[in-house]
DNA sequence: GTCTATACGTCGATAGAC
DNA sequence: GTCTATCGACGTATAGAC
């Protein structure tokens, strides 16, 4: 008996959320007002702060969520995790369109609102990012050391590659003229061409 | 005599332009008031409407002069503009890096504040961008049909080696561990492995 | 050319009725 | 759980004095 008749507290949280992550991603965090978000999800202003304590705290939950998501969709991947470097940035480049691509608003808030955190939030978020880079740092490194990979600096590599695998959320679209399987592949052999190696 | 004794209306509108790029790329168009560039020049902010026309204009103008700027540079490089495509994608690496790294500011306005321009604002933004991509993109073409280049597509290719280059500003530093000049080594290595060639 | 003063709207957030 | 009403602050932009 702990809920009221008439109520439907989670599925306003979920709508809250959702609405949210549309309306920062088309027009920034701070172009968006409580009020838009409300009448996005149907209720009144005041009605919001019974889901978030501020807005500040809304904008960092969903980049938070976004991160975390992304850390453990890692390490639950399916792929066997003792393999070859060779196999491992293979299986790095698929994971990384495949869980990037579906979420475009999600990717575009955590890599243009970074600035709109507070100090303290921004430094959560920036740790995370940070471990996800080092998944991929890693793989290169133990690449270049039993010399599969022919990068002249791993670490500016890291940064580069994640660059221009991150950077396809800004001009795919489904309905284009390359389906995401031709997509894939494509992006698989920018990548292992400029490690060096190939398939 | 045309102009009152004590007016600086130049050397005001400069620090308007100044003051205006560092704020909206450090905070965000949105999150900027006028009052706040106001502040940072030393004007009330009735006064910055002398300069412009108001708060959309300014930010237009900026990205308009940026990307003119870029096209610009470009066109006036000092390199021969008629070389084999391996050398031109090399000088185009180069070009795109020293320019774009001493703007860091600009660029990041100009990639992020897109979605806060009018309709038709936008459209001339990204028509200057695409005309930039253009130049790469003939590049590679031309590299390809002669046999030089190896790329899968060479559309895609355009998007992935900008979005590589441009990433550069988001984790370079003057002060860091590597000078201009190894970034720029390191970086055309990327690309050139990328295109299935060496120097 | 720059100022003060201000019009007028919207903001985030809260209080209290239902 | 959601509503209406509202507070106090701040937003862009303009009018008119100097």
């Amino acid at each position: 008996m702990a809920r009221k008749s008439g109520s439907n507290g989670e599925k306003t949280a979920k709508q809250l959320r959702e609405a949210a992550t549309v309306l920062f991603a088309k027009n920034g965090y701070a172009a968006v007002s409580m009020r838009q978000i409300a009448r996005e999800v149907g209720v009144q202003a005041g009605a919001l702060y019974l889901y978030t304590a501020d807005k500040q705290t809304l904008l960092f939950d969903l980049m938070d969520q976004h991160m975390q998501d992304l850390l453990q969709a890692w390490e639950g991947r399916t792929t066997p995790h003792a393999i070859a470097p060779i196999d491992q940035l293979e299986c790095f480049v698929r994971f990384h369109i495949r869980f990037h691509l579906p979420r475009a608003d999600e990717v575009f808030i955590s890599y243009m609102e970074l600035r709109n955190l507070n100090p303290e939030n921004s430094k959560v978020i920036q740790t995370a990012r940070s471990k996800y880079e080092d998944i991929l740092h890693k793989i290169l490194r133990d690449g270049q050391a039993d010399g599969t990979f022919k990068f002249v600096d791993t670490r500016v590599a890291t940064f580069a590659l994640i660059a221009m695998l991150t950077g396809m959320n800004t001009w795919y679209r489904d309905e284009g003229r390359l389906s995401l399987d031709m997509v894939e592949e494509i992006y698989l052999d920018l990548v292992m061409s400029a490690a060096g190696t190939k398939r």
